[in-house]
DNA sequence: TAGATTGTTAATCGATTAACAATC
DNA sequence: TAGATTGTTAATCGATTAACAATC
């Protein structure tokens, strides 16, 4: 019974039609056309309806989508029903940077807790979160219903984390640390390589220099 | 004189090449294979033949891909051949990681200097590197050559930021904060935005529950 | 020569864009 | 009715994959 599923590009797009659809909500707007939208974010009008089609039928023609309505079909979308907790494995700076920022909670998601076997660590509170011994991990997630669990420590023990979050039921992984991770089948893996995003912007420096040589 | 340029999937894997054939040849390896290197990063050998020939001809057909020489290809079309620096602004505990952050070297990489307003961050040190404030941004960009920024502000404070490295030169920056940004036509800007792809993956996970409930 | 492996061409797949009928 | 805007279809564009001749 596989449902089509949204596209990956469409599905990376709609965390920022939401996120934009909040701030419109606070501004005390009640509907917004798809043309204001791509405005604001730089995208254009045609794929912002192209994306929001992947959903249940949410706008009115002639009129715009209601601001409200959209939210709730882009939560329903996104499964941010109710608040989400996630783990973060790794509590060095990029860890705490992690559990300190803001930015999680427009979409109702929040760092519960930090793991970490270096013991300096240990007993720590970063931003109102404990940082805790990786053999707790397995019943922290089990206890809290954690679902998401984000891979903050070095590239070589990279791996093993993964595989002690898929064994402890996590069911969707980011991966920070600069390392190819494998998961088991039914558990989502995603990479982010800052270090490579960055080697791949120096591109677009040395471009730029010819063209102007 | 539009060159026509690394198709941008392409590009974004070609640091991961980058840093296979370091490890490789820091394991003593002379020839790797697109086989191998497919194995070893989970994608297609095709694939990374592919991207290999958007530059030189760099392998030998039969043989593989001498390390040293797949290396200096991938220096030369990245543009990593000479240490590059890059600035950071804001100097929270997302600015800080990324000063502390390792991961950079292997390219060639280097964070430089941070940059914030707030008196109590002015003056510190974040491993080795200096935390200056915004004035002396546009100097210290000209004096050390500087061509690569990275926004770690607040949304609010982002784009002005964004106006004031292109107002000082940078030629690329990467935003980490949670906010669309523009930039003049010369400048490339990327967006990462890792709240959003947290909000993304929570798809993933309530797509997997579906499917077994 | 036989086996291995690249670089490239062609086929396939999928995403973006444009256009417009449906609807308010 | 005239003007606005969606949702969808079709056209275009671009990336991935497969296949294989060229080469060692």
């Amino acid at each position: 019974m596989d449902r089509p599923g949204i596209p990956r590009p469409s599905l990376g797009r709609l965390p920022l039609y939401y996120r934009f659809l909040v701030q419109a909500g606070e501004a005390g707007r009640a509907v917004v056309s798809s043309d204001e939208m791509g405005q604001a974010l730089g995208l254009p009008a045609a794929q912002i309806r192209k994306d929001l089609s992947y959903l249940r039928e949410l706008g009115r023609r002639g009129v715009g989508y209601d601001v409200g309505v959209l939210l709730d079909g882009l939560r329903e979308a996104l499964g941010l029903g109710h608040q989400k907790g996630a783990i973060v494995v790794g509590a060095g700076h990029l860890g705490q940077a992690l559990a300190s920022y803001a930015g999680f909670s427009v979409y109702g998601m929040r760092i519960v807790a930090l793991f970490d076997d270096d013991p300096a660590k240990i007993g720590m509170w970063v931003a109102g979160r404990p940082v805790l011994p990786m053999h707790l991990m397995p019943a922290t997630v089990l206890r809290l219903g954690i679902q998401l669990g984000i891979i903050a420590v070095p590239a070589w023990a990279a791996q093993a984390v993964a595989d002690a979050m898929v064994a402890a039921g996590i069911m969707a992984i980011l991966n920070l640390a600069p390392a190819r991770l494998s998961a088991s089948q039914g558990v989502w893996l995603e990479h982010e390589d800052l270090a490579s995003r960055l080697a791949a912007l120096a591109y677009h420096v040395r471009r730029r220099a010819e063209t102007e040589g």
